[in-house]
DNA sequence: ATAGTTCTGTTGAATTTTCAACAAAATGGA
DNA sequence: TCCATTTTGTTGAAAATTCAACAGAACTAT
C-alpha cells in the first residue's frame, strides 16, 4: 500500500487521516485492489451498489448505454478521485450506470458498510470518513450542476464552448488537455461526434480556438457564459 | 415550530431524530423561518453558499437563467425537502442558481457552520445531521442521474416521455400530476416550448397518453428504455 | 516497415428543433 | 359577469442536429 501513498494524499475520502494510520484503517476497512485491463466494464450496470471505487492509476469512465447502444458519458474519474460512492451511500439495489476502464487501471475497493457502522474496534475515523463522503458527495452534486449547464444549452458550438471554457477556467490556463477523444467528448456534451467534428472545425477556421487531438487553445476570452458570447 | 411537526418528521435532515429533541434542536442550530410571495427569488445567484433551505409549505424552484434570458429548471423542491445544501457542505462563495418561489411558500434556513460544527452545547445531534446530509446528498446525485438520463435524449418526445416514465414510476401509477406548467416542463426538459405542446398533441392523437393541464395518463406501458419505445 | 484497425473530418439528405407570431383557452380580479 | 392578463396550442420558415457513408490520418501489432 506505500506505493499509493501520494494517490491516498490527494483522495477526498481520506483528507485529515494521518498518514501513518492509513494501512491500519485500510485494513480495517477491508480495503481490496484489483487491476482491468483497458475498455473492461469494472462495474456493469445493475451491480449492486455496495462499492466505494478509488482509482489508483489509470482512469476509468461513468457511463450509460440506452437502448439504441448510444452511450452517454457521465463522468470521467480520474487517479485519487472516487466513484460509486453516491450509489453506496444512497444504498441503491442496482446502480443505474457502467463502470468502464478507460485505459489499464488499478482499483481499489471499500465495502461502505464498513465505512458507515463503527466496526468492533471502535475505530476512531468513521465519522472522519463520513465528513468526508458528505463534503465529496456535495462536490459531485457540484459536477453535476456543470454537466447540466453544458448540455442544456440548444447547440453544439455552446455546448462545446461551455465545456471548453469549464475546462480552461478549471485548469487555469487557456491551453490544456481534455480528457476525451472525439467520441467521448460527443458521448459526454450529448451530441454527435460528426456534429462535433465539423463545429471544431468551423471554430478553428473562425479562429476562435485551436485544436490537435484533445488538446485545446482557446484564443478568446469567450466567456460564452457572460460577455456575449459570438452569436 | 409545533405545526410544522409532520414536515419535520419527513424531512431527511432530520430522520432519526428524536421528536421530542427537535423544538431544542432548532434552537441550537439558529434556524430561522421566512415566507415568500409566489415569484420571489428566495436567493439570487451568486448568494453565499451558506444556508441549508427546508421548505415547509410551498413550492420552490431550483433555476438558472443563461445571458440570453432563457431559463433552465434544476429541480423543484417540495414541502420537507431540502435545498442549497450542496453548496453549503461544500463552502461555495457563490451559488451557481438562483432559488424561487413558485406559490407562497414558508422556508426555514440554518447556517451549515451550526450544523457541521460541534456547538458549545455540545449537542448529541450533529454526527446524526451529518450522517443525513451524506445520505440526502447521495439522493441528489441519484436525482442528477436522473436528470441527465432525460435531457441527454436526443428529441423533445423521448425526453418528454422519458421525464413521464420517470414520474409515474416514483409515484406509483399510470395517471398523476407533474409540478410543471408548460413552460416549466420545457424548461426543465430544457426544450422549445412551443415544440413541446406540438409533441405532447402528437402523443396524444398518437393514443400514447392523455393530458389536461398538468395531469398526465400514460396509454402504454411505454418502458422507453427497454420496451424498444414506439420508433 | 507494413497491413489492418481505429479515429477523425467532410459531405449531403432527412429529421427535428428553434423561433416568431398569433389565436384560442384559461385564469384572476374588479 | 366581464375585462385584462397569462397560458397553451398551432403554424410555417429558418436553423441545427442527426444519420449514413466514405476517405484520409493516426495508431497497433506483427
Amino acid at each position: 500500500m506505500k506505493k499509493y501513498l501520494e494517490i491516498f494524499k490527494r483522495c477526498p475520502l481520506f483528507s485529515g487521516i494521518d498518514e501513518a494510520d492509513l494501512e491500519t484503517m485500510l485494513t480495517c476497512l477491508g480495503a481490496k485492489v484489483a487491476v482491468f485491463d483497458k475498455r473492461y466494464t469494472i462495474l456493469p450496470e445493475g451491480s449492486p451498489g455496495k462499492y466505494v471505487g478509488i482509482v489508483l492509476s489509470g482512469s476509468v469512465c461513468i457511463e450509460q448505454l440506452d437502448i439504441y447502444g448510444n452511450r452517454s458519458i457521465l463522468s470521467m474519474v480520474m487517479p485519487s478521485q472516487i466513484f460509486a460512492e453516491a450509489f453506496a451511500c444512497a444504498g441503491v439495489a442496482s446502480i443505474p450506470v457502467s463502470v468502464v476502464a478507460n485505459e489499464e487501471s488499478e482499483i481499489m475497493f471499500i465495502n461502505i458498510e464498513r465505512i458507515l457502522n463503527t466496526c468492533s474496534n471502535n475505530c476512531p475515523f468513521h465519522n472522519a470518513l463520513i465528513r468526508n463522503l458528505m463534503h465529496d458527495l456535495a462536490e459531485k452534486t457540484l459536477m453535476f450542476h456543470r454537466k447540466i449547464d453544458i448540455i442544456s444549452k440548444r447547440t453544439t458550438r455552446e455546448k462545446l464552448l461551455t465545456y471548453l471554457n469549464y475546462e480552461s477556467k478549471s485548469q487555469g490556463r487557456m491551453s490544456f488537455d481534455i480528457p476525451f477523444d472525439r467520441q467521448g467528448l460527443a458521448d459526454y456534451l450529448e451530441v454527435d461526434r460528426s456534429g462535433l467534428s465539423l463545429e471544431i472545425s468551423k471554430l478553428r477556421k473562425e479562429g476562435i480556438l485551436e485544436s490537435r487531438k484533445n488538446h485545446f487553445t482557446l484564443l478568446q476570452s469567450t466567456t460564452t457564459s457572460s460577455t456575449g458570447g459570438l452569436k
